[in-house]
DNA sequence: TTGTGTGAATCCCTTCACAGCG
DNA sequence: CGCTGTGAAGGGATTCACACAA
């Protein structure tokens, strides 16, 4: 669920110690859904929230990170050492939330044994040895289009749990591994879209 | 709509020319819904289809282009300088598909200056003469999340008429100027929330 | 016969409204 | 009282099913 990431983000403005409490209306005008919506969302995962005075923030984070699986470090493979995996591998995000860029693959013989900061850049013909080695849970896909494909078969092969891709192909993957894509081009599409038929609603 | 989006990259790998035909079945294999949502998503922007055939593929196209705005070419500017904007800068989809970043922007004295191919970084305080001037339809926003709602404020004053927003906030915009968000954390999240509850329906 | 276009049925998500607990 | 938790209502989107055109 997209939102709850988003009340993840919200609660950080509120101070975790000191028992705090933040009311579902609070949560809704950050965020931009409704009460309601809050209340309902939060309800699918049991009801932990104070009636008369609303959540403990403190909980709340406990338990969001927890729904949202964040509650651990996640070990991830970036392949493809290009713009976007440099941008990617860089992104201080990341680390900070518990995803942790363990390893780089690329298959240009050129970039191959290049460092980004202390991380050596290795063949992605190593991918599957270094799934297993250094136990990877997700890949992150920056490699041209007619890569993905194989790129994927190989990591989903090697146990890999989830996909975050980047590449412009919709992947074929068993049905019990996730994919995310991020394709920028169709973000473009939607805002031009959205400006070409004037209703900005998002 | 999404979707769309999908159709038109689907046909690409259809032949443009010699009067071929789609069905709402083939379309939909690939772009993964279903025939009768194909149908359903078309026959909101009006009934061009042959019964008993398909779609013209040559037709369909130009139709797709036509409704996400994409049969013109859209101005560019990107705002922020750093791993992402270099990313997006050279990515080659965007001139393909008609996004054209004309110009580039950076508040960094030690970057503004600097070239990348032919296009030399400005600062950023030139962002309303340059949308004015270089007749800017679209900001792509790379800038770190304390400074984009002032960037944002500022391009919307100078007419600017959609945003992609990279910066991990929830911009304020009046209702007409539309907004795409894209925010790596929040996908991988979704990740791992998918992988930890099981279910990895998409 | 084939495959579109579309009302009708269905499902799912959001919103409403309020009972009930602190 | 104030605010959560939740059944009920409402609305929008997907799916079904079939008349109809090529």
């Amino acid at each position: 669920m997209r939102r709850l990431s988003h009340y993840l983000r919200a609660l950080e403005g509120f101070d975790r110690n000191g028992g705090g409490t933040v009311s579902s209306e609070e949560l809704a005008s950050k965020g931009h859904t409704t009460a309601a919506q809050v209340r309902k969302d939060l309800s699918h995962f049991g009801s932990f929230g104070k009636r008369g005075l609303g959540y403990g923030v403190s909980e709340l984070v406990d338990r969001l990170r927890a729904i949202l699986g964040v509650d651990r470090a996640w070990r991830v493979v970036l392949v493809g050492a290009g713009r976007i995996g440099s941008a990617l591998f860089e992104y201080p995000d990341f680390k900070a939330r518990g995803y942790d860029c363990v390893a780089v693959l690329d298959s240009d013989p050129h970039k191959i044994g290049a460092k980004w900061g202390n991380t050596t850049i290795r063949d992605t013909a190593e991918l599957e040895a270094v799934v297993v080695r250094e136990q990877i849970d997700l890949v992150v896909l920056a490699v041209p289009a007619v890569a993905a494909q194989e790129v994927t078969d190989r990591a989903v092969r090697a146990g890999i749990k989830g996909i975050l891709n980047f590449a412009p192909v919709r992947l074929k993957v068993p049905a019990q591994v996730p994919v995310e894509d991020v394709n920028l081009v169709m973000e473009l599409e939607a805002l031009s879209f959205r400006i070409t038929r004037g209703g900005a609603s998002e």
